[in-house]
DNA sequence: ATTTGCTCAGCTC
DNA sequence: GAGCTGAGCAAAT
């Protein structure tokens, strides 16, 4: 089900385009402790939109380090991708500098990973 | 642990 | 319009 959104200044509705999303998104990130993690699912169920898109919409994030993108991963605690410079290697070393435990399989265990949602209600 | 199908905004032709 | 591409998910294998 699409989002529809009244655009003042262009006077009409009209589906949500993925840049809408941007600004809500970073607010979201906001609430993230530190030491903790979310998933790209949890921020989709917050937005009513599709997990994937979400990744798109990081992806338009200019500041990868003021608005904590790589505090959100996979929820099967992968670590996901990372546009930001130094790639999915970085997210992974930004993540464990929060003390987050990364198992060898490349994952991260659950109890660092909690629902976006939990924190809003 | 790996494969398979679903997803949908935006980009290319 | 049609077809492809993802910073993903979930069910089946």
């Amino acid at each position: 089900m699409p989002l529809l959104v009244y655009n003042i200044e262009e006077n009409i509705i009209r589906k949500a385009r993925i840049n809408d999303y941007l600004e809500v998104v970073k607010a979201l990130l906001q609430f993230i402790p530190y030491g903790k993690v979310s998933t790209y699912k949890s921020i989709a169920k917050a937005l009513k939109i599709n997990p994937k898109l979400v990744g798109k919409i990081m992806k338009l994030n200019d500041q990868p380090i003021i608005y904590p993108c790589y505090k959100i991963v996979k929820s099967n605690g992968e670590i996901g991708g990372y546009s930001g410079s130094g790639g999915a290697k970085f997210k992974e070393k930004i993540i464990r500098s929060e003390g987050i435990e990364i198992i060898k399989s490349g994952k991260i265990s659950r109890e660092y990973i909690i629902d976006i949602l939990d924190l809003i209600s």
